[in-house]
RNA sequence: GGAUGCUUAGCUCAGCGGGAGAGCAUCGCCCUUACAAGGCGGGGGUCGCAGGUUCGAACCCUGUAGCAUCCACCA
């Protein structure tokens, strides 16, 4: 027996090993159904999950549970991502903690607490996996570092390579100082930072003449080795080709002329720092300039400064300033608000700066994806829209950027001749005692790129997992990585193996606080889920968290809505618990037969058939939020509000009547709690338990379906009219300061909405006395479609007269709407028949209804 | 500079071509034997603004304002 009030801890406890010992999560044990499959955004095991974490895999556990229903062979393969950098810099600043460096640990010991600190944050997210109630495989869990990934990898690398799409070059790349690796563009957050524009003037060899020159970066100017205006300026004709003096370190720089130069920027004058800068290094490349670079990887000036040689940048650029002001040279200081780079994981300024490093020609590989974009053979995006974020992303790409300075990753699999410096790229390691490896590790979605078919095996297109569940059905994950994961995963699964790595992607939005902020360490405004699991249970945060938004849109953590999520949880509990009460233990379920039905039975199913339909088409394109809201709109209105309270009475007169509303409120209840299990697996598992005849587990039931059968629009419409009635009276004495449980008598007219109606008006309205009768007099009447009832109550006419002309000023008013629309020729010859139809009929009724109402007013007026 | 989204009840949000909805908040009445973490009944919105399309527009189109996000540029 359920208790009195539903309690998350309670019925959460140790349902979720039960469902993972009776092998419920794993997938190709039935591999007579369809399969259907999905891989989990695999986590970063830098820290706990957050609140989109739990969203995202909610999601994906709605799905993966729903689809089981349905039939499918569901595989949803779980892992975790190594992320190099994020969990790299977690590992060095808990060093650092200690007075360790890593490189005092040199590499092999750095690794090795790399992979002590993986295993401890892997631990944490198998606990919040299992606390979120993840249906997950785990005989197929993955880790990206792991060997099938590391194999894969090398074989995409070592590829790529071979077909020319991997090379290596010296370019100007986004450098963090802090974490002293390189970045790719998307690891780049532009912020727009208060900043100074420093103007310069350069003294004009061989004449009294200057030129001002404008920079942001003074600190850069030992790399300078030009000045440029545009061809077509009119203020520097004459200066073009003459030399200049570089007021940081006296040098002379050729001025040079063009046309990339804008005129309207600054003073149309522009200093070339080919070293430090993508632009001027592009410049650089056309006049063969040198790249003279001057700082080193912390972003400290280098040996080309002179006596700023070592100091910082912005130390530098305060001291270099100084001395050019001294010196008579500084025009001006501008405040300047411009854009600066930092990066995304350290926040440090990001300083574009001439490296070597190992790129991803992007060009030929997005244009097989704009090209499969075109055919039916696509990747949906779930909503639409997203795909345009993908398609520009791919029509403007650049190469990328895969090589990073760090340890913690996969290591290039580069190998260079000890003596010749030849460069060896190759799946398995040369003789290292003529080799060294590469130092460098990869972009960490360079191995999360070919998640989706590498932890199947791949490169062995021959595993049974790849063959049967490659390409997954569908991909869950938020629109912020789009660009680094999802398109690289679409043009690497497009290249390798011909195929879309999943036939369709489900967007959603960020979880944000509840003031719409993002959340973030620094605010301090981040909830742990695990928090709102203690006070809620988890059933009430997944169903707040998937059907408080719409597909692809942030949403508000507000504390409120998972409270009265968790109500609605305890309403069904309750709910449950009355028909398990009334059932009782020697019930047997029993179909439903259609001619058995009582008008209350017949109505409640009609409306149970509408809402299967409607929540299972909702669901199949994961609508979650509107799917969620039918069901709500049933369970509490027409269920809980209406059947449950009415099948009292039925029970009350026993025999087959309270059989057949036994049958009925089984069945309703029942398929109430599988509609609504793939949200809230847990408390629907102890309800699905407690009702009589049940299986194993609820994971062993069926979704239910829709049975046209029971559809019945008559019943439907009487239900209706008795709902009203009641509502008519609780209202009538609501308004009349009557107590709600005060008796009254009840008379209707000519005939009631049907057969034994009065006993549940009797019961819910509280009536002492009900008649049918002919023709009735006097009372307060109230006007139904095809009945009358009247309240005997001794009411002074004038108040009733009131009453009755209101009522008629809403009737007048309907028939005028629809006299007004009717009359309107272009609605009745163009909008659909039905339409017409029905605005028709409600016509008829409404002045059929005036008419007795009309009536009813003269006969109080005599 | 380009793109996308949002603007609906006091608050948070659904709805996105045929009579304005939910949760919370609010007011009134009820400890009625599933549920007081409840029940019943109410109040509250010219759906940002202006045009247009349509028999019909919160919903489609155009423009406009405000907010948000993403991309690009910034010597």
């Amino acid at each position: 027996m359920l208790e009195k009030h539903y309690d998350p801890k309670q019925v959460e406890d140790g349902k979720y090993d039960k469902w993972v010992k009776g092998n419920y999560f794993q997938a190709g044990l039935d591999r007579s159904k369809p399969p259907f499959s999905l891989v989990i955004p695999p986590p970063n095991v830098t820290g706990k999950l957050h609140l989109g974490h739990a969203m995202d895999t909610t999601l994906e556990d709605i799905i993966t549970r729903y689809k089981r229903m349905k039939g499918f062979d569901v595989l949803w393969l779980p892992g975790m991502d190594h992320a190099g950098i994020a969990t790299q810099a977690k590992v060095e600043a808990k060093l650092r903690e200690e007075g360790v460096t890593r490189y005092d640990l040199g590499r092999e010991g750095f690794l090795k607490k790399a992979w002590e600190w993986k295993e401890e944050y892997a631990h944490t997210i198998h606990e919040q996996w299992k606390k979120m109630g993840l249906s997950i495989d785990y005989s197929r869990e993955r880790f990206t570092l792991d060997e099938g990934l590391s194999k894969a990898v090398r074989h995409v690398f070592v590829t790529l390579y071979n077909e020319g799409l991997i090379y290596q070059g010296e370019r100007i790349t986004n450098w963090d100082p802090e974490l002293k690796t390189a970045l790719s563009n998307i690891e780049i957050v532009h912020k727009d930072d208060e900043g100074e524009f420093f103007y310069f003037r350069y003294d004009v060899v061989g004449t009294d003449r200057s030129i001002v020159v404008a920079t942001t970066r003074p600190e850069t100017m030992f790399g300078d080795t030009a000045v440029f205006v545009n061809p077509k300026d009119p203020r520097y004709q004459d200066l073009i080709g003459k030399k200049v003096i570089n007021p940081a370190n006296g040098e002379e720089l050729p001025l040079m002329a063009d046309s990339y130069v804008d005129v309207s920027f600054g003073t149309g004058a522009m200093k070339c720092t080919p070293a430090h800068d993508p632009n001027d290094f592009n410049l650089a490349k056309k006049y063969h300039f040198p790249l003279i670079k001057v700082l080193d990887e912390t972003a400290h000036m280098n040996e080309k400064c002179g006596i700023y040689q070592g100091m910082d940048r912005y130390e530098c650029r305060k001291a270099l300033v100084e001395k050019i002001k001294e010196e008579g040279h500084l025009v001006k200081i501008e405040k300047i608000v411009h854009s600066v780079g930092h990066s995304e994981r350290s926040d440090a300024v990001v300083e574009p700066m001439l490296s070597k490093q190992w790129f991803v020609k992007m060009k030929p590989l997005a244009d097989k994806v704009l090209e499969r974009q075109k055919t039916s053979g696509k990747v949906e995006f779930v909503p639409k829209r997203f795909e345009k974020v993908l398609l520009r992303w791919m029509s403007n790409i650049e190469d990328w950027c895969i090589s990073r300075q760090l340890w913690w990753g996969h290591r290039i699999p580069a190998y260079y001749h000890k003596e010749t410096g030849e460069v060896l790229v190759s799946e398995e390691a040369p003789d290292m005692n003529l080799y060294v490896q590469d130092e460098d590790v990869l972009d960490t979605w360079f191995s999360s790129a070919l998640w989706p078919f590498a932890t199947m095996g791949w490169p062995n297109t021959e595993n049974p997992d790849f063959q049967r569940y490659f390409p997954t059905s569908c991909l869950v994950t938020g629109y912020d990585i789009i660009f680094f994961w999802v398109s690289r995963m679409i043009f690497q699964s497009l290249h390798f193996t011909d195929e879309v790595p999943f036939k369709q992607v489900v967007i959603h939005g960020l979880v944000r606080d509840s003031l719409g902020r993002k959340m973030s360490k620094s605010l301090g405004n981040g909830i742990d889920p695990m928090d709102v699991i203690d006070h809620y249970g988890v059933d009430a945060l997944r169903y707040f968290i998937t059907t408080n938004s719409t597909p692809g849109m942030d949403m508000r953590y507000i504390e409120e809505k998972v409270a009265s999520s968790e109500a609605y949880l305890n309403k069904i509990w309750n709910a449950c618990r009355y028909v398990e009460g009334v059932l009782g233990e020697n019930y047997t379920p029993r179909a439903i037969e259609k001619k058995k039905l009582g008008t209350l039975d017949a109505d409640i199913m009609n409306r149970l058939e509408k809402t299967i339909k409607k929540v299972g088409s909702k669901m199949d394109s994961y609508e979650f939020g509107q799917a969620s809201s039918v069901l709500y709109d049933f369970v509490y209105d027409d269920f809980c509000s209406n059947y449950l309270e009415f099948s009292k009475i039925s029970l009350s007169h026993g025999g087959e009547e309270a059989e057949v509303t036994k049958d009925v409120l089984y069945k309703v209840m029942k398929d109430i709690i599988l509609m609504i299990y793939p949200y809230t697996p847990f408390v629907t598992e102890e309800m699905y338990l407690s009702l009589p005849g049940h299986r194993d587990s609820i994971m062993c039931e069926p979704y239910p379906t829709y049975e046209k059968q029971f559809l019945n629009k008559k019943a439907s419409d009487q239900v209706q009219i008795l709902q009203s009635m009641i509502r008519d009276i609780r209202n009538y004495k609501s308004s009349n300061n009557i107590a709600p449980n005060a008796k009254v008598r009840l008379v209707v007219s000519p005939k009631e909405p049907f057969p034994g109606s009065g006993e549940y008006l009797s019961r819910f309205a509280f009536a002492n006395s009900y008649a049918v009768k002919k023709e009735i007099l006097g009372g307060n009447p109230f006007i139904y479609p095809g009945c009358e009832m009247v309240v005997e109550e001794d009411v002074d006419p004038t108040v009733l007269l009131g009453r009755l002309e209101k009522q008629k000023e809403v009737l007048e008013s309907e028939i005028a709407r629809s006299t007004k629309i009717l009359s309107n020729p272009g609605f009745v010859a163009k909008a659909p028949k039905e339409k017409v139809e029905l605005e028709r009929e409600k016509l008829k009724n409404n002045n059929d209804l005036l008419k007795n109402l009309l009536d009813k007013i003269e006969q109080i007026k005599k």
